[in-house]
DNA sequence: ATGAACATGTTGTTCAACAATTTTGTTATG
DNA sequence: CATAACAAAATTGTTGAACAACATGTTCAT
C-alpha cells in the first residue's frame, strides 16, 4: 500500500500541476467547460494524455466529469464549503492536540508563518493564502499519517478553488497571519491542547468569513 | 465541487470494479506486476482504456504505480494497517457520536447486520467481511459528508486488500457481528455517545486481531 | 406550438506506431 | 569467478488518427 517514494514526474503529472495552478489561480472560471480537443491543442499534448490529466484532477475534486458530456471546472457551492470546513475541523483539531512540539513539521509551520508575514508586505494576498494553507497542511503532517496527508491535500486544493472565486483576498487572509503565529507559539511552548483550542476558534471564524464572502456573490 | 450524481458507468469504471474485486478477492496477489499488454488482452480492452482503469485504482490505493516500470498490486504493510485504523478511529468514532438515530443510514447499518448474520450460517466469511465493512461505511454516511464518505470508501478498499492477504477469515470477522448489532442497538436506543464508545473498543480490538494475524505471516 | 427526424459536434474507445526507459543477456576484463 | 561495460529485448510513455456512441440544436411536418 504505497507508503512513500515518488521519483519521476510524468508528463501527465506535470501538465496536471499546470492545469491545477490555472484553476486555483483563477485563469479558468468555475463552471467552464474544458473541451478535450481545444485544451489538448493549447497544452500541446495528445488527447489521450490529456484524458489522464483530467482523471487526476477529477479525483482531486477541482474538475467535474459528466459522462459523455465532458469535464468542467468544479463550481464551489455553499454546501461544499461547509463540508470542507467540517472535514478540516475533524482532522486538524485532533492533529494539533496530539502533536509533539519537537516534530519536524513544526519547522514547516514556522516557515509558513514567516513566508506569510513576508508576503503581506508586498502585498501578495494570493501568496499569503498559499502560505496559510501550507501552515495547515503542516499541521496535518504532524500526524505522520500518509492517508490523512494526501486527503487533506485534496481538501486544500478545493478550498483554494473556492477562494479564487471570492474577491476580497485581503479580508480572507490577512487576519489569520497573527493567529497562525499565536497557535504556533502555543504549540512551541509545549501546550498542544491550548493550541488546538485556538485552532478550532480560527476555523470557525474563517468559515464564517468565507461563507459571508460567498453569500455576497449570489 | 461535484456534490453528487453518477448516472452512467463507463467501460473503464466497469472494468475497474472487476479488477477491484479480483484484487480484494485474492485472485491477484499483492506485489504482483500487471503488464499492460497482458491484462488488456485478458480483459479484452485497449491499452489506453486499461491505463485509465489503472489510474482509478491507483488513486484508490489498491494498485501502486512506478513510473516507467509498471503497476503492481499494492502490498499491505504493518504501517499501512496502523494508519488505516488510525484514520478509522478518527472518522468513525465522532461520526457515530454525533449521529441522529433517525438518520437514513441507520437502515443501512441494520441491513448490513442482518446480511452478516445470514451469511455466517452458510458460512461465507468473505461475505461477512463485506457486510461488516458496509456497516462501517454506513456509520460514516451518518455524517452526510460527501468528502468523508468518498475518502472512507478508499480506506475500506485498502483494508479489504489487507484482509485478503490474511488467512483466518472466520477469526477476523465472526466476533464482530454481535458487536455491530450491539452498537446499532445502542444507537437506536438514542444513545449515540454510548454507541460511539463501544465502537472505539471495537476498533481497538479489531486492529489488534488484524495485526496479530499479519504478524503470523512474516 | 409540439414533437419527430435529422445534422452536428463532443466524448468514448480502439488501434497502430514510435520514443524513452528499464530489464535482461552477453561479452570482455580484472 | 566476479564484475563492469555494453548490446538486445521487452515494457511503458505518448502520439495521431479513426470510428462508434451519445448529446444537443435545428429543421420540418403536423
Amino acid at each position: 500500500m504505497a507508503e512513500a517514494r515518488e521519483p519521476a514526474p510524468s508528463l501527465a503529472e506535470e501538465i496536471a500541476a499546470r492545469l491545477r495552478d490555472q484553476v486555483t489561480g483563477g485563469a479558468l472560471v468555475p463552471g467552464q467547460r474544458l473541451s478535450e480537443a481545444r485544451v489538448a491543442a493549447e497544452l500541446d499534448i495528445s488527447r489521450n494524455t490529456l484524458r489522464e490529466v483530467f482523471r487526476l484532477l477529477t479525483r482531486e475534486g477541482i474538475l467535474r466529469h459528466e459522462p459523455n458530456r465532458g469535464v468542467f471546472v468544479a463550481v464551489p457551492s455553499m454546501a461544499s464549503i461547509l463540508d470542507i470546513y467540517r472535514v478540516r475541523r475533524l482532522i486538524e483539531v485532533p492533529a494539533l492536540a496530539q502533536a509533539w512540539p519537537g516534530h519536524a513539521a513544526v519547522a514547516r509551520m514556522r516557515s509558513a508563518v514567516a513566508r506569510a508575514t513576508e508576503l503581506q508586505r508586498i502585498p501578495d494576498w494570493r501568496g499569503v493564502g498559499s502560505a496559510n494553507m501550507e501552515f495547515h497542511a503542516a499541521i496535518v503532517a504532524l500526524t505522520d499519517s500518509p492517508r490523512l496527508i494526501q486527503f487533506f491535500t485534496q481538501i486544500i486544493a478545493e478550498l483554494r478553488l473556492a477562494f479564487g472565486l471570492l474577491d476580497s483576498p485581503e479580508l480572507l487572509h490577512r487576519p489569520y497571519i497573527p493567529r497562525n503565529a499565536e497557535i504556533l507559539g502555543r504549540l512551541e511552548a509545549g501546550d498542544p491542547a491550548g493550541a488546538s483550542r485556538m485552532l478550532e476558534d480560527y476555523l470557525n471564524q474563517s468559515e464564517r468569513a468565507v461563507l459571508e464572502a460567498f453569500a455576497r456573490l449570489g
